[in-house]
DNA sequence: CCAAGTGTTTAGTGATTACTAAACACATAA
DNA sequence: TTATGTGTTTAGTAATCACTAAACACTTGG
């Protein structure tokens, strides 16, 4: 997963898959954007949508929005919001996400989401 | 903190508290903008600049690039790349990270800063 | 007084962004 | 064979973005 283009087909051809109502044109038009448009992002011929459109596409796709405007190199005005309040501390969070390795980011993840920590 | 120009202009303040050389149009210089459109952007009478801008901001006010360019709705590229490596696991994150409170998080970043976990 | 330093207002602009519309090419199914 | 569905190419554009330049207003120090 190189890439917001690439992200984005992949996704789409592993839904299509499993199951119908996932071609280009079908996605596009749930997205509410052209066929040709939806075409050239995901070949990275064009640079990621706006963030309303990502958003729609997020939705179509079934993936979480914010990831998928982070990929798009956007952040979400509700994180905004969240950074705002307190910078020094997403500073922080920022700075360890970059030098963790991938394990320990996942371990921390699992722990906070179970809570056991 | 509630806006990007605010959080520029206060930090930018309490530079100058303690030391010299943080007038607005030091800062401006420092930025490589003009002293009037630093001026617009602390008001929040223009929206957060360019990418470019923000990073030389950040260096100017002595504060973590990727924290003020999220603070502008923006991810460095650096950041993208590792998102773009493991989509599902950044979903996760950044869905725990609006989840939890405020002190949880705090002391999910100290642990992880003081590496006992 | 006036010179230097502070921040602000006004007026503008070239480049980029975020798309649309229409036609094209190919495969499959009826 | 022709209709339907797939993705792609080409050509264009209105609006927004990311600024600059110059003048204005105020305060303070020498």
């Amino acid at each position: 997963m190189d890439t917001f283009g690439t992200y984005l087909r992949k996704r789409r051809e592993a839904l299509a898959l499993k199951r119908a109502g996932f071609s280009l044109r079908k996605v596009a038009s749930m997205a509410g954007i052209q066929p040709s448009y939806l075409s050239k992002i995901e070949r990275d011929q064009e640079a990621p949508p706006g963030e309303e459109t990502i958003k729609r596409l997020a939705a179509a796709l079934e993936v979480d929005a914010d990831m998928l405007l982070a990929m798009g190199g956007k952040v979400s005005s509700e994180l905004q919001a969240i950074i705002l309040k307190r910078p020094e501390l997403m500073s922080q969070v920022l700075q360890e996400l970059k030098k963790l390795p991938q394990s320990a980011v996942l371990r921390l993840v699992r722990e906070v989401r179970d809570g056991n920590w």
